[in-house]
RNA sequence: CGGGGCGUGGUAUAGUGGUAUUACGCACGCUUCGGGUGCGUGUAAUCCGGGUUCGAUUCCCGGCGCCCCGACCA
């Protein structure tokens, strides 16, 4: 991607009417549109990094044993009137097609997905099976709030699993727990991201929750410090402030904000559709579920709120949506300012050819060298190369990481090797 | 849904009861080239409706929008 035809831009100056960091930092260095209040465009460099981590969430539930579809974003009211919840879903958007016929657009997608395995998974021969999707999902938020942490239109990973009892679901949801583990981890979030015992709704005693320490977070959670587990301010009192874990009454408050959760689900979207399977003895048993959620915008969001300086945002690695920021830097001298311009072309079409992700800032009239040094701090990518006269008189480029002040000179021959 | 704050070019801002300042951006020309370079020319704005007034962007009322706090968040 060459910075000369991006479509966007990165501006100055922060929004006025946007006091939250994620959203300040991720509109002015060009990754998100706001178009109303909680309803964000992802723009191409933002779209990159949601792909990213796209990808890293669906690599993991494949592994997992995810079997992925996509569900639709309506369903009709029948589906949730069946549940009791087109009146006790407060957030559900609801909405009119011919014949005033009701629909919601969906918030989740038990109501869906449960009809959709009652028509394939039938017999205890199919049972487990893993289902997920990543769509957007609709929340008729009462307010709108904290960038793309909280919008009504946003971007979910939702799994939902099936068994043919309670042992065999409590089995996966622990194989579920270590998944999410490896996700946060590729996502750059691991050092802060704690499981955490929250409340369990009316369908069962606890859920957990995986909650990333920042001060833009909504909730409060208390960090076992002897076993590293964490309780939502929401059920603290119940365990009488102690680890629900190591019984440890040695627990710190942070402020977090919820990346992901899990939740068994027991049988209480199997019953009212009166889902069952046949047993090994022709006998029918309810199927017992549990569902799996991470919302990707919010990871997102979450990544740029604790991982930036003043100067911009610094990805971690795996999410970043160019590994190389690839700079030009021009000469007075016409013929060194080519022999510039020609050897940055050669090092963006080489790192290409070897599939090494890079955007060049190959703008030159009336941009200067500064200008494009602020755009690839506040950008983030992990690696900057610059190619100038400074460099070139080593037959080098100049290499440095974002988040480091270390600048290295490497021959330009070497290049490739920043693929290891 | 309750409370508060704020609405001026694409962005960020100044100011005013007599149509509006500056910077960034954008267009053109020159300049500069390792941290948002400098100069010139051009482009572009008072959220909507009503009221007061000779005249409202400014004052008043209502609406709408955005942000923040709270409530809410199966």
């Amino acid at each position: 991607m060459r910075l000369s035809t991006l479509f966007t831009k990165t501006t100055k100056d922060a929004p006025k009417d946007e006091l939250s960091l994620n959203a300040r930092i991720l509109i002015q260095a060009g990754f998100i549109d706001k178009l109303t209040a909680g309803v964000y465009t992802y723009l191409p460099l933002g779209l990159r990094v949601l792909k990213k981590i796209e990808n890293i969430i669906r690599e993991e539930m494949n592994r997992a044993g995810g079997q992925e579809v996509l569900m639709p974003v309506l369903s009709p009211k029948k589906n949730w009137e069946t549940t009791g919840r087109w009146e006790n879903f407060s957030a559900l958007f609801k909405l009119y097609g011919v014949d005033n016929k009701e629909y919601a657009l969906n918030p989740t997608h038990e109501e869906i997905v449960v009809p959709l395995a009652q028509k394939h998974v039938l017999s205890y021969k199919d049972l487990p099976v893993y289902i997920y999707q990543i769509q957007n999902k609709f929340r008729r938020e009462k307010r709108a709030k904290s960038g793309i942490l909280r919008g009504l239109e946003f971007m979910m990973k939702d799994m939902y699993s099936f068994h043919a009892n309670e042992e065999d679901l409590d089995r996966f949801y622990k194989e579920m727990q270590k998944a999410y583990f490896k996700i946060f981890k590729r996502c750059g979030l691991l050092d802060k991201t704690y499981l955490t015992f929250a409340s369990g709704g009316s369908f069962s005693k606890y859920s957990h929750e995986y909650q990333t320490i920042t001060l833009a977070g909504e909730d409060e959670i208390y960090i076992c410090q002897d076993c590293q587990i964490a309780i939502n301010k929401e059920i603290a009192d119940e365990l009488k402030n102690k680890c629900p874990s190591c019984e440890s009454k040695n627990l710190k408050m942070e402020k977090a904000i919820e990346v992901g959760n899990i939740f068994k689900l027991a049988t209480n979207f199997s019953d009212p559709f009166g889902y069952q399977y046949i047993d090994e003895t022709g006998k029918k048993k309810p199927v017992w579920m549990g569902c799996y959620g991470i919302g990707l915008g919010r990871v997102m969001g979450t990544i740029a709120e604790v991982c930036h300086d003043d100067r911009g945002i610094i990805w971690p690695k795996e999410v970043a949506p160019f590994t190389v920021h690839l700079i030009q830097v021009a000469a007075k001298d016409a013929e060194e300012n080519n022999k510039i311009k020609l050897t940055a072309e050669k090092v963006y079409k080489d790192l290409r050819e070897n599939s090494i992700e890079v955007i060049f800032d190959d703008r030159d009239e009336g941009t200067g060298a500064g200008e494009k040094f602020a755009d690839a701090d506040l950008i983030g990518c992990p690696i900057r190369l610059v190619v100038s006269e400074r460099s070139l008189d080593q037959d080098s480029v100049e290499v440095k990481k974002r988040g480091e002040e270390k600048k290295e000179l490497i021959k330009i021959k070497q290049v490739l090797s920043l693929k290891s």
